[in-house]
DNA sequence: TCCGGATGTAAACGGTTGCTGACTTAGGAA
DNA sequence: TTCCTAAGTCAGCAACCGTTTACATCCGGA
């Protein structure tokens, strides 16, 4: 059952030298993303993931320690692309328009690996604290925008309230990828936008 | 990893028979309910499933043919009980009531079992497809509040709507129970009921 | 009372898992 | 050119996986 779809063998990056542990350690990155995202932690191998990498499978525990490792190295990496910061306190409307690009996922990839690795939990310590700190300063950001400042006492229900449009939002990501359910996995961007920006402005106000 | 915290070996129903076909299935399905519900399909043993119910491991093959069958009898138990058709078209208040109480779960049990199974995919088809029609017939029902009727052309956008009622819920549940954030995993019903009912009525309508 | 099917048990099967240690090989520094 | 270290290979381990098989045991109907 293990092996299942690979996913599309990385082979970018030509002109690579032969033997380049950075370069390796990335093509192991990229591969264990896809695998980690699509199929979850328990569901994927690590020799699945040195497949599709090209790679040979002891340089995961070489790299990363272990298949614990290397799937927390992919929830940081997660945590540093969506958490570059944007200057300032967002609008309700910027965080719609980000919302809704990362959810159908950047058009390189043809998952949203951020959100959908976010959905996907190994059980390790490690990796969960930083999943929940990825998640946590992702909703205050939505917070923020509804008026809500770090430290403000008794505003958990504006915390709240944004940290449920954040579950919205991984959960649509979720129901897309994991069922066949229509018209939800077939709609586009601009199906919806309409309806998660009447979910924001419900939840955080205009 | 996997045996991880034991599932609180079923214990009920005093005065059984000792050798009791229909009684043995009983536990299996409550016990696998739980792992499969809590800690996902592919991370759950069969032998966890075993021994949390106090039965033999090969009982599970003999009843339910194969770990599949038995994952695809919990989905399938699951659409029997979430799906009780109420008797016409419930209103979106009444919508707002069974859904905050399904979301943090029934007294009974310390989980919202049946919303997390239903976040739960094997990858084989036929539970698969159980699953999604469990939650199409379910959005079907929240889009019914908003005016929305079968065989509806050109209605998908309501359609869509209830699906994506239906997503966050799902993803407030999986949130709760699968990460320990907070204020979202410590909110109580009457908690979530304010910001879920502006939610509903901003997808479906009052 | 005896028997036969239903129910439960124990052990093992082949395959897969994550991981390791001993090894070869490439490639730059001397 | 030589040599040493980083990078990659290979075979295999011990544990675990889902499943099967052969066997014990119970219990209701004859």
């Amino acid at each position: 059952m293990t092996t299942g779809t690979p996913a599309s063998t990385v082979d970018e990056d030509v002109a690579v030298r032969s033997r380049d542990a950075g370069n390796t350690r990335q093509l192991l990155l990229r591969a264990a993303r896809i695998r980690f995202a699509r199929d979850g932690y328990s569901a994927t191998t690590v020799r699945d993931i040195a497949n599709d990498a090209g790679v040979n499978v002891a340089l995961i525990n070489r790299y990363f320690v272990s298949k614990e490792g290397l799937f927390e190295a992919c929830i940081a990496r997660v945590g540093e692309e969506l958490g570059r910061p944007s200057v300032g306190v967002p609008t309700v409307p910027q965080i719609l328009d980000s919302l809704t690009t990362q959810l159908v996922g950047l058009p390189s990839d043809q998952y949203p690996l951020q959100l959908m690795l976010l959905l996907r939990s190994s059980g390790d310590e490690g990796a969960d604290r930083i999943r929940r700190n990825i998640m946590r300063s992702f909703a205050e950001g939505m917070a923020a925008a509804a008026g809500w400042h770090a430290g403000d006492p008794g505003a958990d229900a504006l915390l709240l309230r944004a940290q449920i449009a954040l579950s919205a939002a991984l959960g649509i990501v979720l129901l897309r990828t994991s069922t066949g359910l229509d018209p939800l996995s077939r709609a586009t961007e601009d199906d919806l936008r309409g309806p998660l920006g009447d979910l924001l402005t419900a939840l955080l106000g205009r």
